[in-house]
DNA sequence: TGTATTCCGACAAAAAACCTCGGGATTGGA
DNA sequence: TCCAATCCCGAGGTTTTTTGTCGGAATACA
């Protein structure tokens, strides 16, 4: 119930590219060095993200990578989900048959709630709201 | 961001001791033959709900397991937090200073967003709930 | 006494997470 | 035109976690 690395490096570097994205795209290594994590693994995250369509990237020298959208258009769950294979919690819920005969067990409806409840909460939460709570609480100090 | 089997396996014990605890104990080996879990590996898990004080045991022939308070005052929750070394998705939140200098990463306020919620969520489903929900769908049927 | 059971600690196997590496393809700039 | 900065891709290795097993000790009932 841990969230793995690839969820936390992906929410860091997409926040990164919110904050640092406005004047063209930003390279992994500047990234990689921001948010210490490394630049070979953060390389294989922003495929998967450029795959999930969040990002969009551009090769060459001066090249890196931008964010699709606005930040108060990305959410943190389409980035978990992206990278975290889902927030499934369990297979039960998604593959046939997974646990054995009978998938009607009593606790698949809480696998669902619990499913559904992280689902809505991590999709109301975007890059945009994290810069602005990031700055709000600058400011109180 | 998956559920352990450990989760799982412990929802899946405290909710059968729920609905056949009834009368007296229930051994370890009724649990795992109805719930099919592993017996050596089930026996671990109850030491943990037992040290959390979620069920109470008593040994010998005619032994087992009990659940220590009513299934309304069970949460998912509690047993989540037992099996699986709480829900807190991330060090950051728990350990000093596991990431690096500055804890007050803006990323930090998102995952107590998600923890909090969480907890929340899984705190308020009980064992009861469990049981109500699947007898009220049998009799959908 | 014997059998059913919880209790305990150590260990083993399997799976997943985490990360590295080498080389190829593009692209902008000197 | 060539070089350096980048993204892109796939294969593989290490470490950590999860999942489970095993043997034996303690306890209690009949």
């Amino acid at each position: 119930m841990k969230l793995s690395t690839r969820g936390r490096y992906g929410i860091h570097a997409m926040y990164d590219l919110a904050a640092h994205g406005g004047d063209g795209p930003v390279p992994i290594k500047a990234i990689s060095e921001r948010e210490h994590v490394p630049e070979a693994y953060l390389e294989q995250l922003m495929a998967v993200l450029k795959r999930a369509g969040l990002v969009n990237s551009t090769r060459g020298a001066q090249g890196g990578y931008t964010l699709s959208r606005e930040a108060s258009q990305i959410s943190v769950g389409e980035i978990l989900r992206a990278l975290e294979g889902g927030l499934n919690l369990v297979d039960c819920l998604t593959e046939e048959d997974a646990c054995g005969k009978s998938c009607e067990c009593p606790s698949r409806v809480v696998y669902q709630k619990l499913r559904d409840g992280l689902n809505a909460l991590a999709d109301s939460i975007t890059l945009q709201d994290m810069m602005n709570d990031y700055s709000a609480k600058a400011q109180e100090e």
